[in-house]
DNA sequence: ACAGTAACTTAATAGCGTAAAGTTTCTGAA
DNA sequence: TTCAGAAACTTTACGCTATTAAGTTACTGT
């Protein structure tokens, strides 16, 4: 790519060949992400040994290393490949004319993102990568930096167009985040629990977060109670 | 204990040989557990093996396996302590007249005895034993849920009293249940997030949970943003 | 004095993450 | 066409792991 104009003509062509080489080994790469992330999310970080990942992937074990650092390594770029594709969910929401609206319904959409994988967000979330070891895992701290700021973003559009108020627009949005989390994360890590109807408490718990920040005098009679 | 009437005199005092050897036992016991707790909350649970345990307390490692049947055991019995530890704290709380002011400082007290206790909520909540296979934790799972009644108890205490209304008491507990849940494991799970003041924040969401279930006409104007 | 048992250890199995060294296969230039 | 070198991959090996089974010791109650 903007080197290939040197070199060329009938040298065994070699730019063809390196790039084939490229593709091949982003294939296995590729490939090993994607048994990685099968397994991990079939049998959990810790019961699947990177031997069972290379029978999988046919290959030796120690192939896996000459792609990813070690274990946590291919944790962390699998993590962020699940992220990833959770903001490409919610960058796909068209946003409306109610700023309201669209808040309420990001929130939802990432609900509803995880709870139908939740076996992904289990190998996002179980497995301790960042308070353990700060550095092992940029990857993913990185893009879940940009999904908590469209969460921001959303707040503070809400706040502009005057639908909702808050002393502080970080404050504001952590405590929705955390709570919203924190649905997520039971319904997921304790699915033995006997909840309520799901979509009642992923209304109640969305409209509990967002309603505190609408004026009393302005509130919607109507969803109030969720 | 009720049987130690026949069989007495000098019998070379068996009784006292018998409950000697049962108080030793248990007494090994706790140290086991009190070694294995401290370990797991400086490494992490995979982090420590039996092993490390055993020398720890200078035993063998398989004599673990004498009063524990394996390493998930051992883990549940010490979230079960933990958990017990919680509900005390919370069951110490003085109840006074006013039932909402009640159920924040149960709220607030939840949050205050994880935060304070950080290392024992990771290995109470992170090793995803209840997913895995639930007859594994069956301790903690018990605790767990008499501490959650405790949630709910307050929770139509103030209902009762008329200060707070919910469709629901059921889904009105869940939902405050996980937005305190999130702050909580976010806290810990993500401390090198930037997070905004922890009190702040504590008040933030513990009032937005809160304060979406008092009627409007009631809502006191000075908390009703945190 | 001695059979029985509880407590504990030793030995062994099967598996783990990963570093180092070795092998094969292909490349690109002389 | 040959051949040095490199890239891709495997074999081997180390020091771990959880756990089971068999063996040992010490003490019990009769």
């Amino acid at each position: 790519m903007g080197a290939d104009t040197i070199g060329r003509q009938g040298y065994h062509n070699e730019m063809g060949v390196q790039e084939r080489r490229a593709r091949e080994r982003e294939e296995l790469r590729a490939e090993i992400m994607d048994s990685a992330r099968e397994l991990f999310v079939k049998e959990g970080f810790d019961n699947v040994s990177m031997r069972k990942i290379a029978e999988k992937i046919e290959y030796s074990p120690t192939t896996i290393y000459l792609y990813f650092q070690d274990k946590a390594d291919l944790l962390d770029c699998i993590v962020e490949e699940t992220l990833l594709s959770l903001r490409a969910r919610l960058d796909s929401l068209r946003h409306g004319h109610d700023p309201l609206a669209d808040l309420k319904a990001g929130l939802t959409a990432y609900i509803e993102y995880w709870t139908l994988h939740p076996n992904d967000f289990r190998v996002a979330y179980m497995t301790d990568l960042d308070a353990l070891d700060p550095n092992r895992n940029w990857r993913c701290r990185t893009v879940g930096a940009t999904i908590y700021a469209t969460l921001r973003n959303s707040l503070r559009a809400c706040e502009e167009s005057g639908v909702i108020e808050y002393r502080d627009l970080e404050t504001a949005s952590q405590a929705v985040w955390v709570a919203i989390y924190g649905l997520v994360a039971l319904f997921i890590m304790k699915p033995h629990f006997p909840w309520v109807d799901q979509a009642v408490l992923i209304d109640t718990v969305v409209n509990s977060a967002v309603n505190s920040m609408i004026p009393r005098r302005a509130m919607p009679l109507v969803e109030a109670m969720g």
